[in-house]
Formats: C-alpha cells, structure tokens, sequence
DNA sequence: TTAAATTATTGTCCAAATTACAATAATTAA
DNA sequence: TTAATTATTGTAATTTGGACAATAATTTAA
C-alpha cells in the first residue's frame, strides 16, 4: 500500500455556498446569480466564494451576503458540508453551505464582480442550476423548514410589522399545506408579539392589525427556562 | 488590496472527526482515542483522519469507523462542520463531523496504529478532549438529539430485541429527565414494533417482554404517507 | 410452599391542546 | 346604505397528555 505524503491533501480548496432567502408575495425565494463564465455559464447558480486561508468559515459567508446585498450583522446558519470528489469540474472544492434569512424590502441587490445578473427566484419554481446546487439549494430549504418549526426565524424573513396572516401564509407556503385561520391564531398564543394601533394600508377590505416580534420578552422566556418555541 | 492567487487556496487540509454513539447500561456513551503523540499527547479525542484527494465525505467517515470497529454498512449522519484558521495548531484543517449509531455490542474494538487506546466515555462525564472536541461533540450530542425526537435513530443504539423500559431509559438519559412510564407506552403506541414471545433474562424480577423495531412496517407507513415518527 | 418484594403492564380520570366549524366585527366599494 | 370581503373571536367535540392507581407476573427468601 502506498503512503500517501501529508503535503498530498493540500491540494483542495473549499468554498463557502450563502443561500440567501427572502419572502414576498406569499413566496419564499432564493437570491440566485447568473453565471457569466464557464463552466455552467448562464445557469443561475447559488452565489459562493472560495474562502480565504486566513478566514473564519461564517466570516467568509457573510462575505458573501455583504458583497450581493451590502447588509451586515445577519445571523448565518450553517446547513451541510457538499464534497463530492467530482462535484466541481475544474478540481476538487469542498464546499460549506450556510443560510442566511432577510427582508426583502431592507435592501438593493448589488451588481458584483462575479453577480453580473441576480434574481430572485421562488423555491416553487426552481429551474436546473449549476453544479450540485439544486442538491444543495432543496437540503439547504430542508433545514430552513426545521428551524422554522423550531426557532422564530421566519420574524427575520417577514417585515418588522406584519399581520397574522402573512405570518400564517409564510408557514402554509413552507409547509405547502393550509391551516385553519383560528387554530393558527390559537397555536401561536405563547409566541412574544407587540400589538400595534397601525392597520394595514392599501387594501380593499377590512386591513388587519400590525404586530412585531417581541424579541426581548422572547429571549427572557427562554432564558428563564419556561418557553420554547414551537411550530 | 493585494490580490490572492487561485493557487494560494489550496493550502489547506480536510478531515471528518466521526463521533461513534453507542448505549450500554443506561447511557449514551461515545468512543474515543487516546492521541499517542503531540500535539495534545495524552488527551482523549474524537477519532478521524485527513480524507483522501479523490474520497468522498462520508467514504471517508465510513473508512474511520470501519478502522476502528470493524463495522460496515452502518448508515453516516453528518453533523457541522468546524474551520476557525486556528483551530489546529499545524496548520489550516478544516473538518466535518460525523456519528454513527451502533449496537455496542455488536463488535470488538480494535487498536489501530492512530488509536492505541480506545475507550467508551459516557457523555454524562465527558474529560477535556484534544483540538476543539469538546465543542464539536457537544453540538453533535445536540444533533442526534434532534434526530432521536424525529426518526427512528433509537433502535439502532439498542440491541436489536429490547423492553420497553430500555427503551424508555435511553429517551431518559438523552434529555435528562424522567418520564411516567404508562404515558410513555402511550406515546409510542404507534412505533410500529414486533412483541416477541421471548422474555428478558438473568434479572431479579418479573422479566419483561422483547421487542424489537418492525423496519418494514415503518418504511411502508412512511412512503404510503400516514405515519411520521415524532418523540 | 408460601409470602414478601419487585417490577411489568394496563386502566382511569382530569386537564390541556387540537380540530372543525360558526358567529360576529370592521372595512371598502358601489 | 348595503353588499362584499376579510379579520377576529367563540364554541363544542375530540384527541392527547399527565398524574396516579390497580393488577399481573416473576424472583427470592423464609
């Protein structure tokens, strides 16, 4: 059996994948570049970059998130680590996937040097993307759906100010299923919310109530060990 | 800004730590290595090794859990991955954790020329471990914790027949606390499980009934969509 | 051989959560 | 002012969950 010298696994690279996800219009979506270049040129990809020596796997996420979006101080979640020794043709790049969840409304896509073109594109309607990031991508969603029923994280993809049922539709979209309107209500009694005066503008019937997630009195319940969230 | 060249990014090295669960006298226990050499000579450790160039992940976590017990076709779960530049004193090495799930006494442990001395450590009782281990063994305990509430990763601890109340003692020691044994027959009223006429043996008391997991039942109760396993 | 001790197994009752469905309230638009 | 639409709240039946008790089966020691 051969030895194989320790200098030997130096020759791979890995990457970091940053699936930034958002909501709007009923629809979770997926922030997707544009490949200008080979391979897989003008397949929408999930943007990513290689990390460099020095950095911090998350560091190097939100690298990612600021050069597309230009936001900072959002939470990343690490979802799965992807190395398939062929998953990339030009060598083999081992690659750190992480999630990030925004407001839609909070930012302007920023053009980058690599992102010529980005979109949105809805996780209901996902067409082929390069490389194994449809693999990714639905692994990835799988993940945000179990934090979704066990974490408050879907106050970071709704606005500061929302109603119950665009709370209600986020979940029916993530769950592809429909809930009964008061049993929803009923089920998220326990969860920390503000009450606002404010209504809903702009609609052509009676507009529902504002709240906001009450962060603080969240993180007292759980602190003081009687809460946890659950969905 | 200096511009970092395509090549400078393959300096660093991969490897898969595979935390190996097992559970034998009412614990959860996790098998280490002692390191025979520097850095940290004397600690105990989580086992794993730099993956080959062309090795997959999981090939490679397989190949750490084969070397050490003997065992194949156990099924991998991939838990985080770990990449602070400093987490290894000798240079960039990235890793990704994996656990397996194994009857302990399903095999013998064998000494391989890494891993002088092997021990069972239960997770009750966990020493300070080399690198980051610490840290990464907690997270991956936090894992299979999450999995133990939704799929059915318990029967594959126990022995292949068991009581109810071994059943029971493994839920109870993985999150640590106590339940009333008739409501937790209730709760498992619909793991589909395959009552043996065989009895416990060699206890001082009345022996208990053995079960063992109906694999086949579940996967059809799954995939005709009825059935979620939920804890 | 028998009774005490121990644990397995099953049952009951009450409170809490879930489900299905209905009723009422508040707006807008005509 | 009224019809249409959606928000919000309520009720009753059912299911689940938790506390606790009763009974059954087996071993061990007298």
């Amino acid at each position: 059996m051969y030895r194989i010298e320790f200098n030997d696994f130096f020759t791979s690279a890995f990457s970091v994948d940053c699936i930034i996800f958002g909501y709007s219009q009923g629809e979770i979506k997926a922030l997707l570049i544009k490949r200008a270049m080979e391979p897989f040129e003008n397949l929408w990809a999930i943007p990513g970059d290689l990390i460099y020596p020095d950095e911090d796997l998350e560091e190097a996420a939100e690298r990612v998130l600021f050069e597309l979006t230009g936001l900072k101080q959002i939470a990343m979640h690490q979802s799965q680590t992807f190395g398939k020794p062929n998953r990339h043709p030009q060598g083999r790049v081992i690659t750190v996937s992480y999630f990030a969840l925004i407001r839609i409304d909070d930012f302007e896509v920023k053009a980058s040097s690599w992102a010529g073109d980005v979109q949105w594109v809805s996780l209901k309607n996902m067409p082929e993307l390069a490389f194994d990031h449809n693999h990714i991508l639905s692994s990835t969603y799988d993940m945000l759906k179990l934090k979704l029923q066990n974490e408050p994280v879907c106050f970071d993809l709704l606005p500061e100010r929302f109603t119950l049922n665009e709370l209600q539709q986020l979940y029916e979209f993530a769950f592809d299923q429909a809930f009964d309107k008061a049993n929803f209500r009923k089920k998220i009694k326990y969860i920390p919310l503000i009450a606002h005066d404010e209504k809903q503008k702009n609609v052509k019937h009676r507009p529902a109530k504002l709240f906001s997630f009450d962060q603080k009195t969240y993180v007292d319940a759980v602190t003081s060990n009687h809460y946890t969230f659950k969905m």
